[in-house]
RNA sequence: GGAGAGUUGGCAGAGUGGUCGAAUGCGGCAGUCUUGAAAACUGUUGACGGGUUAAACCGUCCGGGGGUUCGAAUCCCUCACUCUCCGCCA
């Protein structure tokens, strides 16, 4: 959520950055409901400070054993008039809340305009694909072998954009894993996390994926009835998550830290799910885009002014990973157009995928600067002013693992159809150096 | 699943209808003392919204939502969560 003050004083401004994004705001209604909101908010707390003293002027007489029936008479239509301004009051801030959870964060002003992937713009390539003398395959054809990866039947079981590791591709998943776990932890100074799969409503708006969202979840229906609305108001639904950036990053929501609790660079793997509402008919073949996945995320809770350069280097961590596996890939810049709801600035890392002939996304690192701190209340007390300032919220993946599976595979096989393991993860798989020989 | 007890400021913890946004302690901040530090002592210290050059001032907030009342941290309803005991269970 963006500051309400920012909004209100610098309208033209806020419309103009939104506009990098091709998002459009109705200044003219927002204008309006704050001159509403201004005048209702004054009336009701002008009636609200009339009870009071009167209120108070009751308990005084009454303490002074003298007749109170006077005061009573005098309050008597107070009540009334106070839930109508009330009311009045509700229905312009439930207004003005839904316009403002629904407007995404400003732009950075390195972001550059554009309208979607075909604007973003590269910032460095790293390593060279690889020649072969061969014809290369994809990775569904490279999982053929021994039913490693299996598509079919994981449709039987649960249905379309599922799958079925096997044997050697399910270790060598395992094993991507643990050394992205590893290095992050070990060489990038973070702690690992294990976190629950299962939401609350709070959490998913606190990163920004409610209200606007929903269509992109799994939400869960339990064995009782569901449209309690008590439950509702209690924030009682769940929803599977989408990616682990949102039960670690909302670790923080209605905190106070202390300033020298921050940076928190936490690390997590976790299973995701999306619903991929909206996506029918892209990548429907092969492990490129599943309702179910599994990702190393890579979180960063960081006071204001370091979140730029922990934006680059979460960036550098997980390129890190994709250097140590000897990946070739290339870093871009989203622009306005494809960039997330929350972010102020992403880079996209994508992995080179020679079955595909192209370069595909297999990491999104975003500064989400104050925005999803706002929408938490997570902040820290400010080591200069004493007050509880916002902190700024990082996420990133290190990396989408089912991605990254798919990167070796293509990257590693061999003219047998075999594929060599990367050294790095060779001691995760127990000193193999081949998969799929036969 | 059943029974009971709880949920209050950064933390701990009082407070059962009327100057209670809330005692007290810890922590934080400032000061006294000290070469310096610690200890001790003194003072100060909630968040959010509105308002002001700055203040003053006004409003809201005692787990969430609803209700009773002139007035609610306090009474009622409801939901969630935590703890203890019982049952079940990986």
């Amino acid at each position: 959520m963006l500051d309400q003050k920012l909004v209100r004083n610098e309208l033209e401004f806020v419309a103009e950055r939104q506009r990098i994004r091709n998002v459009e705001i109705d200044q003219t209604r927002l204008s309006e409901l704050e001159t509403q909101r201004k005048a209702a908010q004054k009336r009701s707390e002008d009636l609200q400070a009339t009870r009071n003293s009167r209120s108070k002027a009751i308990g005084q007489a009454k303490g002074k054993g003298e007749d109170v029936q006077p005061l009573l008479d005098e309050v008597a239509q107070l009540g009334g008039q106070l839930k109508e301004a009330e009311t009045e009051l509700n229905s312009v801030q439930e207004e003005l809340s839904s316009i403002m959870l629904s407007m995404p964060n400003l732009a950075h002003e390195s972001v550059p305009p554009g309208k979607d992937e075909e604007d973003n713009i590269e910032v460095r390539k790293v390593g060279e694909p690889r020649a072969y003398d061969f014809d290369v395959k994809d990775h569904i054809d490279l999982g053929e072998r021994n039913a490693a990866l299996d598509f079919e039947t994981a449709s039987k079981i649960t249905g379309s954009r599922f799958a079925i590791m096997h044997g050697e591709m399910a270790q060598l998943h395992r094993a991507l894993v643990q050394f992205m776990l590893d290095t992050h932890t070990l060489e990038h100074g973070y702690t690992e996390v294990n976190v629950p799969h299962i939401v609350n409503r709070d959490s998913l708006k606190g990163t920004g994926q409610l209200p606007k969202f929903e269509e992109d979840l799994f939400k869960l229906v339990a064995g009782e009835d569901v449209s309690d609305k008590a439950k509702q108001e209690a924030n009682k639904d769940y929803y599977l998550i989408p990616t682990a950036e949102v039960p670690v990053t909302n670790i923080v929501r209605d905190s106070i830290s202390s300033s020298d609790e921050l940076p928190i660079k936490l690390t997590c793997h976790s299973v995701c799910f999306r619903s991929e509402a909206g996506s029918y008919g892209r990548d429907t073949r092969g492990l490129i885009r599943q309702h179910q996945f599994e990702k190393v995320e890579m979180v960063q809770i960081v006071t204001p002014d370091q979140s730029w350069q922990a934006l680059e280097d979460m960036t550098s961590h997980a390129e890190n990973i994709l250097k140590k596996l000897d990946l070739p890939y290339r870093v871009v810049i989203l622009c306005g157009g494809d960039i997330g709801f929350s972010a102020a600035k992403t880079y996209d890392i994508e992995v080179w995928l020679p079955g595909q002939d192209a370069y595909r996304e297999i990491s999104s690192v975003s500064n989400c600067t104050d925005f999803q701190a706002r929408r938490m209340q997570a902040r820290f007390r400010s080591e200069a002013s004493g007050k509880p300032e916002l902190v700024h919220t990082l996420n990133g993946s290190g990396l989408a693992v089912g991605r990254t599976l798919i990167a070796v595979l293509e990257n590693y096989q061999q003219a047998d159809g075999s594929v060599a393991v990367p050294d790095v993860l060779v001691p995760y798989m127990r000193g193999k150096q081949t998969i799929l020989t036969s």
